[in-house]
RNA sequence: CGCGGGGUGGAGCAGUUGGCAGCUCGUUGGGCUCAUAACCCAAAGGUCGUAAGUUCGAGUCUUACCCCCGCAA
């Protein structure tokens, strides 16, 4: 058994943390990011790591700065720890962090390495409808998830899984692995292998990218967007001036709409004229239909402004939409 | 004291300048149908978050408190 510094900060580092802890090694502290007010009346939240460490009694390290912290790499150093796991941290680590520990520092990543590189690569994967992604665990370098891979594993990705149901199965996995790769390296049967250069990144995401593009985008992609986004922020559009998430939604073929609304057919040449974003039926029978530039997306789970998160047919018993409106003004 | 929204029949909402508490859906009973989540008729169900105040009269105005939610992270 090893001797293991962990640094990670939100629960998918917990996973990865209490997996370790688990498979019955020595975890000589724990680094994990300062308390910061969080949720309704700004109150301090703890960790996930944090409150997984107090409760194990594990030693915690909440550094403010890292780079040119003296006392904090000091500190590392005195533990002497033969491995620095890191798993979601949420700070750079600099190079004399990286030297300290002789079997090296390695990371956890959420996605098959060389893809995806970078702070939300789960998000991604889902956006981008990726059909599988997984976990990558790898030797830490200077630069952003560059280091060397040490073991991979696949996931397959649902047709309908959401960000947050996804983050949750890979985290295990992360668990998992890690344990794994932590036991090739005691073993010294640990490979190393170079990512080369055909990588690709998954930038933080922003405000911006979680606006609904009714006009360019096509069904899957919006569904893709929608259920990327989900828990994280929510795909949002307007709605009578106003902001509307969608959580989630359905993509519905013309033959399911004629199948739905007997007699769409007639008027599927109107369909094809009106603008993207445009609501094609509202009722609370068969809920919310909204034209998108291909094909027709039925929408399940929505939130207004203000309000919380409910089904469609609730929405509709007391939001009047009607048809003709169009969403994204 | 981070910013903001809200508590009205089982659900989601409306309620105008204070004047008998409404809408859509659901529930129950009945009718029409080969039939139905459709349609028609009827019924049940609310101390309008709590307490106090202003008033002839408060869901509506004032004050305090409780609870919920969203943003932001």
């Amino acid at each position: 058994m090893l001797n293991i510094i962990f640094m990670g900060t939100p629960d998918f580092a917990k996973e990865s943390l209490k997996s370790i802890y688990e498979a019955g090694h020595n975890i000589l502290g724990v680094v994990t990011n300062v308390d910061k007010p969080k949720g309704r009346g700004m109150k301090m939240m703890y960790s996930p790591v944090k409150e997984y460490a107090l409760e194990k009694g594990i030693k915690i390290f909440q550094p403010e700065k890292i780079r040119n912290n003296i006392e904090f790499i000091d500190e590392i150093k005195k533990l002497n720890p033969d491995i620095i796991c890191v798993v979601a941290y949420g700070k750079i680590l600099p190079k004399e962090i990286l030297e300290i520990p002789k079997k090296g520092c390695i990371n956890v990543h959420g996605s098959l390495l060389p893809k995806y590189r970078g702070a939300a690569p789960i998000q991604w994967a889902v956006i981008n409808g990726e059909q599988k992604t997984g976990i990558t665990t790898m030797y830490m370098d200077i630069g952003m998830d560059t280091g060397d891979m040490i073991l991979k594993e696949e996931i397959e990705v649902g047709e309908n899984e959401t960000t947050g149901e996804l983050w949750e199965r890979l985290s295990k996995t992360g668990g998992k692995l890690l344990v794994e790769t932590i036991k090739q390296i005691e073993n010294g049967t640990a490979p190393r292998i170079k990512q080369g250069d055909n990588f690709t990144v998954a930038p933080m995401l922003n405000k911006e990218i979680a606006k609904i593009d009714w006009n360019n985008k096509g069904a899957l992609e919006i569904k893709n967007l929608v259920r990327g986004l989900n828990p994280i922020m929510g795909a949002y559009t307007f709605l009578h001036g106003k902001k509307i998430k969608l959580w989630r939604v359905n993509i519905i073929s013309k033959d399911e709409l004629s199948n739905l609304f007997p007699g769409a057919e007639e008027y599927a040449y109107k369909i094809e004229e009106v603008i993207p974003g445009t609501v094609l039926f509202s009722g609370d029978k068969n809920g919310l239909f909204i034209k998108a530039k291909d094909e027709v997306i039925q929408v399940l789970e929505i939130q207004a402004e203000n309000s919380k998160k409910m089904n469609i047919y609730d929405f509709l018993r007391g939001n009047n939409i009607n048809i003709g409106e169009v969403l994204g003004e």
